[in-house]
DNA sequence: GAGTGTTGGTCTCAAAAAGAGACTAACACT
DNA sequence: AGTGTTAGTCTCTTTTTGAGACCAACACTC
């Protein structure tokens, strides 16, 4: 082994993160559920007011029914949101969020206004980037 | 139209709402880009310190080279990491957090911590619907 | 009373994304 | 000569996502 310089430093931290359980890491197991495409946008919809079904598919007009509810429901069966029906012909139902999301709402908003923060820094990066690949 | 009760009241947050740029919205470009399966746990790591491309695969045995390769890529286009070759033969890759990384990862390590303190939580949610589907 | 619209879904099929694993070149060490 | 290392790419299969048809039951219109 001849690049012992790299990688030799900071044994004591790399132990540190060789715990990490990758099977059953808390992280993992919850940002997994809320990292897809649709998940965040429907907390922040449904951080607002409560929504029905169809209002949220209206509300976001790029979301197949079917995406719209298989999120919905993977973020009611963690916990995050309520599913209400209303014995109305034909039936409504409506989406409110709960306590747990709340308290998950509260920081990840502040990602969120992160990223319409530095929008422009990160699109500088990429044409920074794109500009550099045709090379 | 006959469900007017449920849907008349604050017509002024709607409009706020439908306000949303969906084509162009800020929240949507970073977010779509960090929320990848991979995404917050390369962050993760590359916080504490720069690591190898093979370091990172072997921190994270169940990332596909492939997977590595790309997700990297787009954290290094979008700006939150550095890529630097060292020429040594084999080539070494390090790849380190930049200024920008790190100021995202501020707020979304909130997230994270919230992930571990709630994990207990998000858990009995999840044990709550399932076994209300058997019925 | 036939036609149209509304509700919140499910179902099927096509397209896109992700995962698994083989393969590469150039050198070090045995 | 053979094995191991580097950071990837390439191909193939499996999984996920998207587009859209379809559903039942009722309200309203003509």
């Amino acid at each position: 082994m001849v690049l012992n310089k790299t990688t030799s430093p900071l044994k004591s931290e790399e132990l540190d993160i060789s715990a990490w359980d990758m099977d059953n890491c808390p992280v993992r197991d919850v940002i997994d559920r809320i990292s897809g495409k649709w998940s965040t946008l429907l907390l922040e919809a449904l951080a607002i007011r409560p929504y029905r079904f169809g209002e949220l598919r209206r509300l976001i007009p790029d979301i197949s029914q079917r995406m719209l509810t298989q999120t919905l429901r993977d973020l009611q069966r963690d916990g995050y949101i309520e599913r209400e029906v209303f014995p109305t012909k034909p039936p409504s139902v409506e989406y409110r969020m709960t306590d747990l999301g709340r308290s998950l709402f509260e920081p990840l908003s502040k990602v969120l206004q992160w990223a319409v923060v530095n929008h422009a820094d990160v699109k500088a990066a990429r044409e920074r980037f794109d500009a550099s690949e045709l090379a």
